[in-house]
DNA sequence: TCAAAAGTGTTCTAACTACACCCATGG
DNA sequence: CCATGGGTGTAGTTAGAACACTTTTGA
């Protein structure tokens, strides 16, 4: 007889196609409301959040399965993505995926063991436009949703380290790299690239030293048109010189923030 | 009837003790006649060398992994340790353990199978102080030895590309954090740390604005005593001061190189 | 006494910091 | 017509680059 699946996945499968003891967690970040979001799962199994993460599959590489992850959560491919760490405390485990509270919600599988073992984690960082993003909930999540940097509280198992680590890093990536392009739409204001600067570094930044300093690096173009709509003066809209700014992403910023 | 065991190892154990499809692999860089310096092993069953590794055991972080692995080739603990990778292209696996390679060198074992499958493996790079390493060879390896950075030919699989990696996350990390504590010996003088500076970063710097940079971090103490017997003026010896160098290694430097 | 390499100081420039003034826009 | 916030400019400060002279040492 064939087994219940009441979530929608088919475990033998998946484990005779993934790697054991192996996931992929990411932290993607989005830019809105001039706030720095992060996208997070509500388990279906317990009254808790996670970031979007998933196994490896026995061909692919942790790149891979974190594009593949990344795909399917937010429905973009094509993702800036930058690995960070590999979280392998011994004593961490899913506790969404384990047995006792499968069972409680009333799951029936009979391989509990394999979702339940030891897995370490490869930690991504992703950028991605918050607006092109289509949150979608995997099979062990409820719901899938932005939340703002701020307001996350506990996270499941260590996920919240998780996130601190990819917070740190783009902080550090920020002194040497530029990013933006892949948080903002295609044109944007200064106040607004500002204002992301601003966000991921905890800290507010000289309006005009900001602008003389970014102009400087000659990563970005001014479009003759101004955003309209607002009770000042029009700000003109930029957008980044994908060619000078990829050259900028190889040989690096000199800054410090 | 026991099994043969020509290198050393009792590999059922090794399989039911570790994780499978997981390795570490380290880089580790010393210093000495102002070269920049890896340590590398050639293996017992091809004619390449590769870098230091291991598995992972199945209640191990990979730094316990990584730090084990440490104190067998060199005989250090407490080493500066940083993971800074994981390299899971799915066709990397190690020839030196591949089922032909081992029983061509005449070693006899029925399982192969659980070396000869893929591995993704974690870098780390290792900083020590080059006269306290005694190095060690593992039980598939011939010799241990140091080699020039700039004397690596090619290394087993993707192990030069490891390598390249450590390389530039150090040179990464001298941005903002100071390095040097570990890769020289208590005493040292101010040539000897600019040397180990070029060395790592591959160019040359000015004698005396390097002095001063240095110094304006007060993370060394001058101390009384000189380095005798050169043919010229002798130079003053220094020491880091370890208080405020940890204090710098927590809150990074500011300089750009 | 000389070559080699260390100690120390100055000048110039570029980058960053901290400001001030004017301008456009919607309410 | 005014509050809000953007565009631009300038002076002061600090960090880095380039460079010169003097000192100590063993051979």
């Amino acid at each position: 007889m064939s087994k219940t699946k009441p979530i929608g996945v088919n475990f033998e499968e998946l484990e005779s196609q993934c790697l054991p003891h192996l996931s992929v967690d990411c932290v993607v970040f989005g830019f809105h409301d001039n706030q720095l979001k992060v996208l997070l799962l509500k388990s279906k199994f317990i009254d808790e959040w996670s970031l979007p993460g998933g196994f490896v599959g026995k061909t692919e590489t942790v790149e891979e399965a974190a594009t593949r992850v990344l795909k399917e959560r937010t429905g973009l491919g094509e993702i800036f993505l930058n690995q960070f760490h590999i979280f392998s405390d011994p004593k961490r485990s899913n506790p969404g995926l384990k047995p006792e509270n499968m069972k409680k919600a009333g799951v029936k599988l009979t391989n509990y063991e394999w979702l339940g073992q030891r897995f370490l984690s490869v930690g991504f960082y992703a950028l991605v436009e918050f607006s092109k993003v289509d949150p979608q909930p995997d099979v062990f999540s409820q719901t899938c949703e932005w939340k703002g940097i701020d307001e996350v509280e506990t996270l499941m198992m260590d996920h919240r380290q998780i996130l601190d680590k990819a917070l740190e890093t783009m902080r550090l990536q920020l002194r040497y790299q530029p990013i933006g392009y892949n948080l903002l739409p295609e044109k944007y204001t200064m106040p607004e690239l500002q204002k992301l600067y601003e966000t991921i570094l905890g800290r507010e930044l000289d309006r005009r030293n900001f602008q003389r300093k970014i102009l400087s690096y000659k990563i970005l173009k001014r479009l003759p048109e101004r955003r309209l709509g607002v009770a000042h003066k029009a700000p003109y809209l930029y957008r980044f010189d994908l060619e000078k700014y990829n050259q900028a992403l190889l040989d690096g910023l000199s800054g410090d923030w």
